[in-house]
DNA sequence: CAGTATCCTTTACGATACTG
DNA sequence: CAGTATCGTAAAGGATACTG
């Protein structure tokens, strides 16, 4: 991302960080192995519906980020696991709290939007 | 979003926050008026170097969502002023929570990625 | 000042086909 | 099984010009 202007330090931080993991697959990924400890590469794919391109590229992204583990074993057909690293783990937990925020207020802002959409209405 | 499968509860909700307020903007304007308290648009605009356009359109979906509030004033030229909404400024506190992280382990990844990438140098 | 409208570029992502 | 390569589409976002 580009500048941002006169944010103060944890903003620049938090913008740093949302360059990174700020995809969608990125956290949805952590969170699964959160849950699961590890998961092979087909797993993940399945358990997620996600293409296997872009599992492949937001694993590759995360194990750069040294957010999550990648072994491969040398057998035949080959096989992968991927798990947490601690910094992935600890940052794991952070989603969580987002996760509860979730859990306990989506319903609050669905109605706003729906009232607001209801003010709004042509 | 489309689909995310077979995940939890918890990983749907946070899907749904995310594909809300899941871009760059969202979250850090709801940053500068959490520490701000109130802001006008252009003000909000000069702080983020952001520009007129992604301000409004950030601005209003955050206001949709019920996550801040918006008060025109009838001035010419006309004054608006925003702020967080109850709902705003307790998933700010969340976000707050990434923030520390962020700056506590920013460096780590920093690190990690450059040890990744010298090596996989070609 | 606080927006909206239009255009254009870049990026994210999916679909599909192929490989060690 | 675990990827990579290629292609096409759609959405995000910037630049610029205009308005009550």
């Amino acid at each position: 991302m580009k500048d941002v202007g006169h944010c103060p330090l944890q903003c620049e931080k938090i913008n740093s960080v949302l360059s990174r993991i700020g995809d969608r697959w990125s956290i949805l990924v952590m969170i699964a192995l959160k849950g699961r400890q590890v998961m092979r590469f087909n797993e993940l794919k399945r358990h997620l519906g996600i293409t296997q391109r872009m599992l492949s590229l937001t694993l590759r992204e995360l194990e750069r980020d040294g957010l999550v583990n990648r072994t491969a074993y040398a057998t035949v057909p080959p096989t992968v696991e991927y798990e947490l690293t601690d910094l992935g783990q600890s940052f794991a937990e952070t989603i969580g709290v987002m996760g509860e925020w979730a859990v306990e207020h989506l319903a609050e802002i669905d109605r706003a939007r729906a009232e607001y959409d209801r003010r709004n209405a042509a």
